[in-house]
DNA sequence: GCATACGATGGGAACGATTCCATATGCAGA
DNA sequence: TCTGCATATGGAATCGTTCCCATCGTATGC
């Protein structure tokens, strides 16, 4: 007795309903309105005594189209990235198309990798929210007529939409809410910036801010894990005299939770030293006075991606410039950044 | 000029590199050691200028291995689903299979259209975490021969393994850290438990332990969006005069967010209200004097799913008895359970 | 009443791989 | 020299679909 899965094939669903396999394979496809309704009683009755359903596989290798949507994502344990994520899906699931999701942990072989994994089931478009830069493999993509979107991250001269957050007016936003509430020396706390696009324009934007509103600033940009370092960092920036009130502007999720647990080890009270944080995040408002963010709207973000992909494959790839979609981050203010 | 993605064949490869099809058909599929040095090269050299990459829709096809695990999730914005799956992901990876993950956002349909979607694909196994309950289709596939794990979930009668904590133990551990801290009125929060097993058994055995233990307790199981609700309870919970003092255990990391929002809004110190959260989340140790918690070894339940799958999947199907695999909760204790 | 068109259906060649079986070659042993 | 059996390679059928191109009525137009 055979172990194998027995799925039964539109053959065989075609002879218990004394059809030929054209007839049910066009009332998979869609084009039941071809058949008469006797027919396509024939048919559903046939297949539902045998439990068909048709095989994707095989449907893809004919057709061509997989029904498949790749996704790269840098770190599934990222809430902003899930949430986005689940954007992502939902707009999948109106367009017809399923999501292959690949969680590559921050490891470029491993973007690598799933690229390949991704390239090799022929999804029709690839969504991408990497952080190293695979850049050689997605310009072949490209180059091959992959329609493919950055998330949150731009890549040297491949031809791609790029979606994600306005981060120089999220700066803005951020800089003029801190100095609207006093505080007058920052310290800006980012992951280090090199591979992903986003983190170097919110740290320009947060020096050129600083500067152009006459606030004392600097940046810390390093590995958030290495808990030690940070926390001296900021135990000299809270512990240097100084003139005007004092925050922590925090570049992402990660760094917000960072800053956080080094500011309560130094028993800092939030809000007599400002925290504000990028991305909105399940617990910011329960911390102490609560965390006052910058809300993205990953939903709308994830949304956007697909339909970019589908904008372009439709159009033809060539046709559409490459463009950037942004949008704007929204303030959640909070005890924080009260005095 | 056509926009289509152009892939190159196995047959453009054969064809560049002077070989026949089943030669690089072998090489490709891991019997290169049966090719000759010099064929191997000429195979390799034809591939890469052709930037070749077998298509795993045609491979699935014949050989009726898709290499595609399918995982339904309940909540994909869940943290504790998303840790499992980071763990079903890394096992996945291990065994050389990619992993199509469906979020199903608690609704029945979709779980039911998902995994429609997944048999489609021809999934080699299926890992389950749904909330509602499609038992009828996971009893037709399992009929059909697909190997199939339950995450943290038991199904009927249907022939699969199931992986989770183990909830008795977890409960005691609670119960028993509670007590000895001194609480005595306890208040047990969940969502409603008619769907999901896990709550089930945990509530059981919240009944159970304050029994046995001679504690005060009662459960609140609710769907925990309604604000209002919750809210009014927990404040008669704290309000009613009793001798002993009060604590708050919550069934996942939902209720531990929901508990912490209505007893901040109640004004009460954690701590003389204690508060026991199952699921470790990022934020427990930050909240107030910190969130005490029971931790679930989310990446091994999810490696577990995975090595369960396989094993099926060797041995046939049908050889071995289906199985609980049942792991431990560690306690985190917290400032939330320190009076 | 005949060409035309159309609506409903079926036959068979792809799609890109795997896999069984056949063939060619080389070499050991009789 | 012939048999036997490896090792290296290729040919062709096959997997479950889709889709192009018949085929066959029957209704329409003139």
């Amino acid at each position: 007795m055979p172990t194998d899965h027995k799925h039964s094939t539109i053959l065989e669903v075609a002879r218990e309903a004394g059809a030929s396999k054209t007839s049910v394979s066009r009332y998979f496809g869609g084009e039941r309105a071809r058949l008469s309704r006797e027919l396509q009683c024939r048919i559903a009755d046939a297949s539902r005594r045998l439990g068909y359903r048709p095989n994707q596989m095989a449907r893809g290798l004919k057709g061509g189209r997989s029904r498949l949507l790749g996704m790269l994502v840098a770190d599934i344990r990222n809430p902003f990235s899930v949430a986005v994520m689940h954007g992502v899906e939902q707009a999948c699931r109106e367009h017809g198309l399923s999501l292959l999701v690949c969680n590559t942990d921050n490891d470029p072989a491993q973007e690598r990798a799933h690229l390949a994994l991704l390239a090799s089931y022929r999804v029709e478009g690839l969504v991408i929210n990497a952080a190293g830069s695979p850049d050689r493999e997605l310009q072949a993509l490209v180059e091959q007529g992959m329609p493919l979107v950055m998330l949150d991250r731009e890549l040297g001269e491949v031809e791609a939409e790029v979606v994600g957050l306005d981060n120089a007016r999220a700066l803005d936003l951020a800089l003029d809410h801190l100095q609207a509430q006093g505080y007058g020396e920052l310290l800006y706390l980012s992951e280090p910036p090199e591979q992903a696009s986003p983190r170097q324009a919110r740290l320009k934007r947060f020096q050129q801010g600083v500067a152009a509103r006459g606030l004392a600033g600097e940046a810390y940009c390093q590995p958030l894990d290495e808990q030690e370092a940070l926390h001296c960092t900021i135990g000299d920036f809270l512990a240097c005299p100084g003139t005007t009130p004092r925050a922590l502007l925090c570049a992402n999720g990660k760094a917000t939770l960072a800053a956080t647990r080094a500011l309560q080890a130094h028993g800092a009270r939030l809000g007599d030293t400002g925290l504000l944080g990028i991305d909105e995040l399940d617990w910011c408002a329960l911390v102490g006075p609560g965390i006052t963010t910058l809300a993205q709207p990953t939903e709308a973000i994830g949304r956007a991606a697909v339909e970019c992909l589908m904008r372009r494959r439709e159009s033809g790839n060539h046709t559409t410039p490459s463009r950037r979609v942004h949008f704007q981050a929204s303030l959640i203010p909070r005890g924080s950044t009260c005095r």
